[in-house]
DNA sequence: CCCTGCATCTCGACC
DNA sequence: GGTCGAGGTGCAGGG
């Protein structure tokens, strides 16, 4: 990796045009040749960039250009399409080159796929009699997270959220749709479950006749440590 | 800024938990206490990292970890959530400060709003016959992107998208729900115009009655162009 | 201040 | 390789 603080000017087109002006910025070039260019501020977004593949050439600048205070011009020209960054340094405040190697990567836990796994596990959440037809369940415009049956019998399609916004009551609302035209299904309730539900979202919810059911990841968590700890 | 190369373990708590194991990495503290983990790899987005507002505080590592290597720990509290990073620094490689000052900003020329532009002045791209009623028609939901009239004079609310997805026929169908309450305009027809459509946006537009248009920006903007010549 | 919609989104999973 | 959904999304614009 090269760090470089410099004075610069950035243009990038491609998907769109876009247009830094002059001042101080740091430039980094990774070991694959992309190239971000960053401000003071702002947050983990550089103001430009270019994504690899990319390729990096430093040229000298044109007559023009060096009467402009222009000492180097890098050109990042994207592999595969025609995006194309260029900047123009001015004056070079620190230049700094550092072998980093490859990174062993980052370890998650606590995502959406996991309270999915939890909830199909522990299905009586939703109630007492409830079963779990199939995670996953899939329709035309794609699947359903969980589709049971509930004491009765009848069909229950369950989205899961981490934060239940209107966008998943929305999603939710369509699969209903679809799958009430299933009469092997038909009727099929919803529920909207997630570890918080917005207001508007649980408002939305509740005109359309959607329940809606708040999970405690811990105590699903909990139990599912018990539950392991059985077998 | 304050840009450090070090190894370092992060470990972040927050939304979710994320571990990253000890390795050689570039850590970048900007102004306002924001703090970057980057790898010499992948793309823009840092391994790690708290936004702003949030505050640093680096402090002396416990005897276990200075037993384990670590020589400073870093602490970033986020000021409104409980968001928190963990930085444990085993080795500073390199360690630079420097003053940037307020950056001037990014002049973007955008997509959405240009292929808006466009299609309003080549609006017979939907078809032989057809007149602007006007750009950004206000609704109580906020405004359609196009108004039109077809070569019969029915009303036509078109949506455009760069890339048309399933949401971008959910907000036309809103649209085309409030339209057709208005006697004036009724019946309204709905045509979702982007540059690429996905294959289940599709389907659900045309389950809706929903006409698609796939819109060649660069022969657009081509055409622009020599209209401008002849002005 | 919150909500909405866009993004050079990025990223991962799955087909 | 594409397609699709999720994101610690970030970000700007409007009420």
């Amino acid at each position: 990796m090269r760090v470089v603080i410099a004075s610069c000017s950035v243009d990038y087109s491609g998907r769109l045009d876009a247009h830094l002006p002059l001042a101080t910025r740091l430039l980094m070039v990774k070991a694959d040749g992309s190239v971000l260019v960053h401000s003071d501020g702002g947050s983990y977004k550089p103001l430009n960039w270019m994504s690899p593949p990319c390729r990096l050439e430093v040229g000298e600048p044109s007559e023009d250009e060096a009467g402009a205070g222009v000492v180097e011009v890098w050109t990042v020209q994207h592999a595969k399409t025609d995006d194309k960054l260029v900047v123009r340094v001015h004056e070079i405040v620190a230049d700094h080159s550092v072998e980093l190697g490859v990174d062993p990567g980052l370890v998650k836990d606590g995502v959406e796929a996991h309270l999915q796994k939890l909830l199909a596990e522990q299905i009586e959440i939703l109630g007492p009699g409830h079963q779990l037809v199939r995670r996953e369940y899939p329709t035309a415009i794609g699947p359903v997270d969980i589709l049971a049956r509930d004491a009765d019998g009848a069909t229950v399609a369950v989205e899961i959220k981490r934060r239940g916004e209107i966008d998943g009551v929305e999603q939710l609302t369509r699969y209903l749709e679809l799958l009430n035209r299933d009469p092997l299904l038909a009727p099929v309730r919803g529920i909207f479950a997630a570890q918080e539900i917005r207001p508007q979202a649980r408002v939305l919810a509740v005109d359309r006749g959607i329940d809606c059911v708040v999970l405690d990841y811990d105590a699903m968590r909990g139990l599912d440590d018990v539950e392991s700890r059985l077998f």
